[in-house]
DNA sequence: AACTATTGATAAAT
DNA sequence: TATTTATCAATAGTT
């Protein structure tokens, strides 16, 4: 564009440099948004000029919500620290950026606990609104795969202890029927005069379900 | 560019905004990468796709110090700390301490966004949902009170508008009666032929609503 | 900053 | 997805 083309690399005149960077950089901010709209995309852009000063732009205004989605993307490349070797210097760098990082991170936090709105706009609202939506969706259906999951290990369970219960009675009834035939046969003994109980159906197991004295 | 100029606003059918983000991404990215090299700058793009996949670009491929950079410029103005009496090892035991904190809050973070939600217990869980269900409260209801805000302005404004037509809308029709009684005492001057034009009910005023071509 | 000739980017078609 | 083409947009050099 404009007249002739331009070769890549460095402009050296430095008013032509300072010119170029100025149109440039508005040309692509205007890019970045469109794109951002057009293509509902979400955009961060930050530039330096060779003087040190900040230009940025970001969908919505949210660059911090941006970077930090950037950083869990790359998370591999997380720096493990402690370089024994870094001087004392870099280490308040560091940890003015952590300071820094934790009143991001808490900031956002309270406004996740519906704190703090009056900082924010309207969009940034309705951006915060749909995305607490949309987690507590996630929520809620984990929390029903949790009770659905401990309903069928119940259930499970449950089935379990009848089948137990079930053949605990049949054997039951079988040690019964011995007593009974033991009895007819010693039927002419004195000594065999025990006192009997006739006992139907299912018995009461101490060991499974029954509870003598449901007190309390 | 292209045939025919384009609304600034989301494209809805799906295909063409995927070959439409498919094709100002590469655009982008080169820009970018062009004001860097011709004017010297630092510059850090990032593009997350509507599906969630990344693309970016950065000065150098030295993505991270940028990023540093950047949050350098916005935050570390206020915690110049430099205390030259504490020593290299308490940092370390510092940095340690922040790191860890900075790790439950975004492990918190991470659940308020309906994220990672395996690790938690049916209870936990039940405490989040509430959570989020009191804090879509206050924001919808921030949201309102914004939302109303808006409209109270709005009908203010409108009122004044209104008012302001009316009193224009007078003003015309007294001018009009002006000339046309000027016109009756010069019936005979043939220099006093004037278009004239009856105007009626409200007139356009160019700094309120009018946006002639909202290309993009 | 404003202008304009020219190249560059890209929407639509293929 | 890649290529082509017709258009509009960006901008380099100039004023």
């Amino acid at each position: 564009m404009g007249r002739g083309r331009v070769q890549l690399r460095r402009i050296e005149n430095k008013i032509n440099r300072q010119v170029t960077f100025s149109k440039r950089r508005s040309g692509l901010l205007k890019k970045a948004h469109e794109i951002s709209v057009l293509c509902d995309a979400e955009v961060a852009l930050i530039v330096f000029s060779t003087k040190g000063k900040l230009f940025e732009y970001s969908t919505d205004s949210c660059m911090e919500r941006i970077l930090e989605r950037y950083e869990r993307y790359s998370y591999a490349e997380r720096q493990l620290l402690a370089n024994d070797t870094e001087t004392c210097g870099s280490w308040t760098l560091e940890y003015a950026k952590l300071k820094a990082r934790i009143e991001v991170l808490q900031k956002n936090l309270r406004h996740y606990n519906g704190q703090d709105l009056d900082s924010l706009s309207l969009r940034e609202l309705q951006n915060l609104e749909q995305q607490l939506d949309s987690a507590l969706k996630h929520i809620r259906s984990r929390k029903n795969q949790l009770m659905y999951e401990s309903i069928s290990d119940l259930q499970k369970k449950d089935k379990a202890l009848q089948e137990q219960n079930n053949q605990l009675a049949k054997k039951v009834k079988e040690r019964e029927k011995e007593i009974c035939e033991q009895g007819e046969w010693e039927q002419q003994d004195p000594s065999s005069l025990v006192p009997q109980q006739t006992t139907h159906g299912t018995l009461d197991l101490p060991s499974t379900n029954s509870q003598a004295n449901p007190t309390v």
